[in-house]
Order: structure tokens, then sequence, then C-alpha cells
DNA sequence: GAGCAACTATAGGCACAGCAATATTCCCTG
DNA sequence: CAGGGAATATTGCTGTGCCTATAGTTGCTC
């Protein structure tokens, strides 16, 4: 095992990445929690809330997020129970249900989201000066376009459902 | 709740970074697990391996990763079950124990890491022109260096130990 | 030198996520 | 229109990590 190896630099560069993106959701868990949210759940809110209808398949939410149709099944159990949102049987597909924001959802994420986008900016965007942030995302999305996420898990990207919201 | 918050330039930002670390780690995990490792033991194996003597105390291990206390005793249990890596006393502090890399974990790791350094390469640094990824690379230090993540848990650099290394 | 605070590792309880299995429903084909 | 395969959500099981409590050890103070 030769020693230098650590030194590689693509060993430093993702190591880079991985201590950056670390920092920051460490920076947003605490201030979700402030709030009553999990990463998770903030997640979620923030997926459902950019739905045409407040709303989204079970199915499709776990397609938007980086969870599993289980996982989506409990979180959205808790969320329920909290009154963030509610299930809603969908008339034409009886397999189907969708979760729906509440309006306390919405207050909950409105509440949340200005000190979100605030820390954005204090720890990330606005370290950079313009060209420097610009050259930065520019080679983050080269990236992704290759890597290419599964199904695209975790984009910011709407992902067109996988059937029309037809109820 | 207006729409049009999702397309706060802000958001996008931090999204495309979540998008692109998520998907590398994804490549990661499915290539640590071709060598029965996940990424946890993977990041034990390096972060034991280059320190002196292949050793590190437990808390210090700790500190060097993102696991609390408790989580390394565990991962070290099934380490040591797997044979990657003993504990050993610290004969001038009867508290303290040592995780010690074993041949068979050096081993592990030298299978590991051609691997890993491939998936980098192909899907992250070779991506990009040099001066491309210099000016990543440099803007991502700029906010590492604001946000400074805890104990840097997950730093590629090294962390020095609590206490000298005397045993 | 005795006592006390700090440190170290571990164990128990709790929360949460994924995988596999299950029940229900839908759709297509003959 | 009957039946089989696909789709959907849920649940049990398992694995894993954190938080807290606990036990042992050390070093400092009086």
């Amino acid at each position: 095992m030769d020693k230098n190896v650590f030194d590689d630099p693509r060993i430093t560069a993702i190591g880079l990445l991985f201590e950056v993106s670390a920092g920051l959701s460490a920076r947003f868990a605490a201030q979700f929690e402030e709030h009553g949210l999990s990463p998770v759940e903030f997640e979620v809110l923030m997926r459902l809330t950019r739905s045409p209808g407040h709303q989204l398949r079970m199915t499709d939410l776990a397609a938007q997020t980086s969870l599993s149709t289980s996982g989506v099944t409990r979180v959205v159990d808790r969320m329920e129970r909290d009154g963030l949102l509610r299930r809603r049987a969908c008339p034409s597909d009886r397999r189907s249900s969708y979760a729906v924001v509440t309006a306390a959802g919405l207050s909950r994420l409105d509440q949340t989201l200005p000190g979100h986008l605030r820390i954005i900016e204090e720890w990330f965007t606005g370290q950079l000066a313009p060209a420097q942030l610009d050259a930065l995302l520019d080679g983050l999305r080269r990236v992704r376009d290759a890597v290419h996420p599964g199904a695209t898990a975790g984009s910011t990207e709407p992902v067109p459902a996988g059937r029309p919201a037809d109820c």
C-alpha cells in the first residue's frame, strides 16, 4: 500500500466535493430542525409543493426523492400524522394514492424556506464571485449530465409523472 | 407559496451540487460492494491506512469520519469480525484502544482502490478540461474553507490525533 | 494520597431506511 | 370475458446509526 495514493489528485478532488456537500447538509439539517423538519421531510414538502395541485402519487414522489417506495410510505405516515400533508385516493386508479400538501404544510415550508435560502447564500453562492460561481456550476452541470444519477434522484428539475395526473 | 421560489438560482445551484454528490456516491457504493465493502468501511480503511502505523484510536477515528464514537465501535466490530482490522490495547492508557489494519485489510483496500480511482476519473475529473476542473476545485475549496464542516468530518486532510500516538 | 472531574469505549434503546413479500387493482391478450 | 402479468402501496424483517447511560481509567487538586 503506497502512502502516496492518498495524495492522488483524484482523491483530494472527490474528498473536497464530499466535504463541501456534507458541510452544507449539516447546516441545512440544523436549520430544518428549528422548524421541526427533517431533511427528507423538507425535500418531500418541496417536491410536492412545486408539483401541480401540490400533490404527487406515492410512486412519483419516490422517484423524485432518493427514497424507495416503502420509505415514502413511512415518511408520508409521519408527515400526515403531523398534519403537513394528507393522503388522497385517486378515483380513476384505486391502486394509486396521492400525497397532498395541507395548508399547514405550505405554511411550514414558507417559514423554512427564507432561512434555507439565506444559508445557501451565506455559505455557498455568496462565497464566490459571480464568474467563479458560474465556472463552478458549469463544471457541476457537466459532471451531472455525465453521471446522470439514476432517475435523477435529488434533481432540482421536475420529473414528469409516470402517468398523467388525471385526478 | 410562490411557485417561482423553486427557480431561485440558489435552489438550482444547491440541487446541482447535491445531485452530483449523490450520483457519485451511488457509483462508489456499487463498486465498493463488488469488493464486499460498505462506503463507511472503505472510509475507515482509508483513514487507518493513511495514518502512521496503519492505526488510530477509536476516538480519533470517529473524529476523522462522520461517525460517532458508538458508531465507530460497531463498524470496528464488523470489520474485526471480517478480519479487515483488529483492536489493540494501548499500554500507556488503558482507556484507549487502537484499530489496526490487518494484512487482509490492506489487501482489500489494494483491490478496491484502482477501481475507485477509475470511477472518479471516468465520471468526475475526466469529464472536465484541466482548466475547468481547476476552476471547479478552486470554487469548492473556497466554500470548504468557509463552511468548515464541523471537525473536518470526511475531510481528505489528515487530522492530528488528540493525543500523540505514544504506543 | 484521596477524591473528583474529564476522558474513553461500550451497551441498550430508539429511529429510520431498504429489501422482499403480500394484497389489491389494472390492463392486455386470447 | 377470463386469466395472467404488470403496477401500486403497504408491512415485516433486517441492518445501521445516533443518543444516552454506564463502567472503567486517568490526571489534577487539595
